[in-house]
RNA sequence: GGCGCGAUGGCCGAGAGGUUAGGCACGGGUCUGCAAAACCUGGUACACCGGUUCAAUUCCGGUUCGCGCCUCCA
């Protein structure tokens, strides 16, 4: 498998450091609000990452943390007038929630914050024993970048030319450098009685420290994958390499991986701009977890995703088409769900298109690609069916397939939709009234099954019945 | 100012130095009581200006526009 190594800036051949699996580290969510679906843009590229190295036969381990303390979380916490635990437990439950409208497979390892903080004080213990910490006047303890010759390596930046941002921190004439970065937080009274006592006195940890000391924790000191939003290349994740690395002296993470963000209409999400969209909102209006989870996967994770209502229109009427295809093909199999013999082989222009499928997700998750590959194989698949060329044989061989892209996609293959004893009865008394000519009636009938939910349509071989999404 | 990404037909979005991406939407046709689905078929995309080349939307340079990062945003 090929991916994009962020630190070399170019594709790579996929080795994991241990034959038969992967560590793999994924930023995850600060619990301090819903996401929204540039936050879950992320975690559907890691999710299909995920399986993809499943698929390739990798045992996987992932670890997500979730930032449950620092200056939103508390912010939000004081503003709820509630304890902190209590305020972040809410946005814990929701971001699984989303997780499982999105279809998102769950990580083996959600660590919080809080509950590593002996972890991360070790941590800094460490870097404090190697030379890599040093006090400030307040009592918070920073990282010294300039000791660290590499920083500033995975994004790119030289930090001798860097010029002063706007964004200068308050504290700064307590830092040795501009540079530097926190550590550890002396307790302010900003943070009420959230705190933790440490060797520097009563605070908190930086932010950036819960990664390094839960990624190590669970995956070792060096491990291979590291992913996350391109936003966080610098300086979260830069950070975490000086930490990590300083501490251990040892390569912290062999491949980095980034996605770029999501816009809106062509413009990026802004609460101002009134496009700022969490999963909840698109589900009031409509849309369904697979739809939007289509939509998240229907660019290569590296490029820009314009998101447009459009789309998830467009997403809607792929998959139902998608979903046509499956429940004819179920209908091809034999009664009694038994599968069909494999004796004939597999039909060249199914393999064809398993095998334009594979490559396309081994080529750094090309997923625009390998939909590409499943709908030559729905359109091949029809074309067949309309033909009468299609048995029993090639329809387990397609369902094989689709089951096995599926494993990757998580939209194509659901549970059949079947018509209840009520709907049944309708569409028995509307087939009498086919054979009876009888149009008007079968044409109420019709109208009132659409108005419960099914759409009715009538084939050469009688009427179908299909769930459909108002 | 520094670093980086992008601009593809109505919309989303791949791609490669010359050969149909794909999906959705739209038009025509087949089928059909009607409807739907499916199939067949149609539109002649690659921001702009130069350059390299037999050939560039694809490579190089420049321009314009959009987006991101430059110290706690996926």
């Amino acid at each position: 498998m090929k991916i994009y190594n962020t630190h070399s800036r170019s594709i790579e051949t996929f080795e994991p450091l241990q034959a038969g699996r992967v560590g793999l580290y994924t930023c995850g969510p600060t619990v301090y609000n819903f996401a929204h679906i540039g936050n879950y843009r992320a975690y559907m590229f890691e999710d299909i990452l995920r399986r993809q190295l499943k698929a390739s036969g990798l045992q996987v381990t992932q670890v997500m943390n979730l930032t449950d303390v620092d200056d939103k979380t508390i912010r939000g916490a004081r503003e709820a007038g509630i304890p902190l635990a209590e305020f972040t437990a809410r946005f814990k439950q929701t971001f699984f929630d989303d997780l499982a409208t999105l279809g998102i497979e769950r990580a083996e390892h959600y660590p919080a914050a809080t509950d590593h903080v002996p972890e991360m004080i070790e941590l800094v213990r460490r870097l404090e024993a190697r030379g890599y910490a040093y006090r400030s006047a307040d009592g918070s303890v920073y990282f010294p970048v300039a000791k660290y010759a590499a920083y500033g390596r995975l994004a790119h930046l030289d930090m001798a030319g860097l010029k002063a941002g706007a964004r200068v921190a308050q504290d700064e004439y307590e830092k040795d450098s501009l540079a530097d970065f926190a550590l550890w937080k002396a307790w302010d009274e900003a943070d009420g009685d959230v705190a933790w006592d440490s060797p520097w006195g009563r605070g908190r940890p930086g932010w950036h420290i819960e990664c390094s000391a839960m990624s190590m924790k669970y995956l070792g000191e060096s491990f291979d994958l590291h992913t996350g939003g391109i936003d966080n290349l610098f300086p979260h994740h830069e950070n975490e390499i000086a930490q990590a690395e300083a501490a251990t002296g040892k390569p912290f993470v062999k491949y980095w991986m980034h996605c770029a963000h999501l816009q809106v209409n062509g413009q990026k999400m802004s609460k101002s701009l009134g496009n700022f969209f969490t999963l909840r909102d698109l589900l009031e209006k409509g849309f369904r977890g697979r739809e939007i989870r289509y939509v998240l996967l229907s660019a290569q994770y590296r490029q820009t995703l314009n998101f447009t209502f459009e789309a998830v229109q467009a997403a809607r009427s792929s998959l139902e088409r998608v979903d046509d295809c499956v429940q004819k093909l179920r209908e091809r199999l034999p009664p009694g769900g038994a599968k069909a013999g494999k004796a004939p082989a597999m039909p060249a222009w199914v393999a064809d298109a398993r095998t334009r499928f594979q490559a396309a997700m081994e080529d750094d998750l090309n997923t625009p690609e390998a939909l590409a590959a499943l709908y030559d194989l729905v359109h091949e698949t029809n074309r067949n069916l309309a033909a009468g060329s299609l048995g029993p044989a090639e329809a387990d061989h397609v369902l094989t397939v689709f089951e096995s892209m599926d494993r990757i996609l998580g939209v194509i293959v659901r549970p059949e939709d079947l018509p209840d004893a009520s709907v049944q009865a309708l569409l028995d008394q509307r087939q009498a009234a086919r054979v009876a000519k009888d149009w008007k009636r079968s044409d109420e009938i019709r109208a009132t099954l659409a108005g419960a939910g099914w759409e009715v349509r009538d084939t050469p071989e009688g009427q179908k019945v299909r769930k459909r999404v108002a």
